[in-house]
DNA sequence: CTGTAGTTGTCCCC
DNA sequence: GGGGACAACTACAG
């Protein structure tokens, strides 16, 4: 009799599961778990604080649990520090093996030390797999030779020489899975209202969560062959919000939108890899390369997550040796401003106003928002920068959030810091009648299209006719972008 | 040391 | 909306 307890942290998921499946060898019994970790849990902590994100993750939860039942397993929930709760089940369960899919964030190395050494302790079997990335950041620390990695094209090297060594793969989702025995408590997954989280209030829901979702998302963009094969990211809008675009395929946005579920593990980004490589080899001759390509932004996931895996205090600028050291200033009022969407910019409030409240912007409007705080206009740390986006984005992750950061703000990666976006021309290269802004903003709804990126400028008359008084309705700007950026 | 390349700037002009 | 001038950074290859 061997019980098993497999601990889903990411890679909520079935599909390409490589640490679900080495679980599940040999058992008699399989207890699939999910800790809900209110203290300290990385992913969970601005679960607890943002109820959007909590609910993309109970829902997929609830989606593996589905999938779970029709194995004749279920998701069994456990809440509390993982250090304590995960020991405390395997006893219960009497449990001699652990398993679990390796996550390299910097709270889960520590978190998962400190359970790992409990386990083995009390003489259980821990097994671990990688499944969160298309090759393994630490195969990769060894053919860079421990030293961070820090060029795209010298990535690109490295990882094709890895990947010559031990191609992408994918896994299939188990037919079967032991089952698991009974279990003193029931588990359930809770709702937002028991775990004490306000309700939705004005969040906008941009994707469901699951893996179900996730793979109707897909398989939704995968049907559209010439976009997939064309796919240029710095072409992509970051103002486009096609109305009736549809739900399952990016809401209408110009980008996949599948971030939360790569994030999440909902979706494996080697099956995601795989089948957009089906599509290039139907396509060939004629498809997109990186860095701008589909595939070239599945690199930049790797790059940042191998980065990460390679740097000492990579969420800090202080003791980070990839990061330029700069001397931001400390204005709370204008962090403030920024976060709450009161720059007196719309094109900056709106897109920090789609942050809060759908939780996802575009990958420009993040260039936009995060070069206004930093170098452009605020002169503010991206570190606060980033600890607002790791609060608000579904997609929230590590690697990637203080990776980008660190480049918008020219402190890695990255240095011309010249070419600055302006938070009045550069959306109107994409959204001259000013749509986004007033979709985000209605206050600014009435506004002429002429004045819709500078409202100030509009003289009172104008704002008058538009129900919106500049300095009353909406705010005067909090900085004068020109002279900010001489 | 020099030359070059780097996903995603702005402004002006056609 | 696309092309070129502008201004001008750093890392890294040679
Ligand atoms: C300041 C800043 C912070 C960011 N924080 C995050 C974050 O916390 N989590 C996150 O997933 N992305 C982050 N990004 C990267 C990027 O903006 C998002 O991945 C992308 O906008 C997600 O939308 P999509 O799935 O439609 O992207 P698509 O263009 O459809 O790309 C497909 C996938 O490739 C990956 N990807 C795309 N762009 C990048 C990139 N620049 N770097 C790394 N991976 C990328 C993502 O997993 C994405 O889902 C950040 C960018 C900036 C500038």
């Amino acid at each position: 009799m061997v019980a098993v307890v497999y601990w889903f942290r990411k890679a909520l998921r079935l599909h390409d599961n490589p640490a679900l499946i080495a679980a599940a060898e040999g058992a008699s019994s399989l207890y699939p778990v999910y800790c809900l970790d209110p203290k300290t849990c990385s992913r969970a902590r601005g679960a607890w604080t943002n109820p959007n994100r909590m609910r993309f993750l109970l829902e997929s939860l609830a989606d593996l649990d589905a999938s779970l039942r029709k194995l004749n397993s279920r998701l069994i929930v456990l809440h509390g520090d993982p250090v304590e709760a995960l020991p405390a089940a395997c006893k219960e369960w009497s449990a001699s093996r652990l398993a679990y899919e390796l996550d390299y964030e910097q709270y889960s190395l520590r978190r998962d030390k400190a359970v790992r050494s409990q386990a083995e302790q009390a003489g259980l079997e821990v097994v671990t797999r990688v499944g969160h990335t298309l090759v393994d950041p630490e195969a990769l620390l060894l053919l860079s030779r421990g030293a961070p990695v820090t060029s795209y094209d010298k990535f690109r090297g490295l990882l094709a020489q890895e990947l010559k060594a031990r191609p992408v793969t994918t896994l299939p989702p188990p037919a079967s899975l032991p089952p698991p025995g009974r279990t003193a408590a029931p588990h359930a997954i809770p709702s937002l209202e028991e775990l004490g989280l306000e309700p939705m209030g004005d969040a906008a829901v941009i994707a469901r969560g699951g893996e179900g979702a996730a793979l109707r998302a897909m398989e939704a963009h995968l049907r559209r062959r010439d976009w997939i094969a064309s796919f240029e990211k710095p072409k992509t809008s970051p103002t486009e919000m096609l109305a009736g675009g549809p739900f399952d395929a990016g809401a209408g946005r110009s980008t996949t939108v599948l971030s939360p579920y790569l994030t999440f593990g909902c979706l494996s980004s080697r099956l995601l890899y795989e089948r957009v490589a089906a599509v290039y080899a139907e396509a060939a001759p004629r498809h997109s390369q990186p860095p701008v390509s589909l595939h070239g932004q599945l690199l930049w996931r790797e790059f940042y997550v191998c980065c990460m895996h390679a740097t000492p205090n990579y969420r800090r600028m202080a003791g980070n040796p990839i990061c330029r050291q700069i001397s931001w200033g400390e204005d709370a009022a204008l962090v403030a401003a920024w976060r709450e969407g009161r720059t007196g910019y719309p094109w900056i409030d709106a897109a920090m106003t789609q942050l809060r409240r759908e939780g996802w912007i575009h990958h420009l409007a993040r260039h936009a928002v995060a070069c206004f705080l930093t170098r452009g206009d605020l002169w503010q740390s991206w570190e606060t920068g980033a600890a607002v986006f790791e609060e608000y984005l579904l997609d929230a992750d590590e690697a990637i959030n203080f990776g980008n950061w660190m480049w918008l703000s020219c402190s890695c990666f990255f240095y011309q810091y010249f070419r600055c976006y302006s938070p009045v021309a550069f959306p109107q290269k994409y959204d001259k009648q000013g749509a986004y802004v007033r979709h985000w903003l209605p206050q600014l709804a009435r506004l002429p299209a002429k004045y819709i990126y500078e409202p100030w400028k509009a003289p009172i008359a104008v704002q008058k006719e538009a129900g919106c008084i500049i300095g009353v309705d909406y705010p005067k700007p909090i900085v004068d972008h020109q002279a900010a950026a001489a």
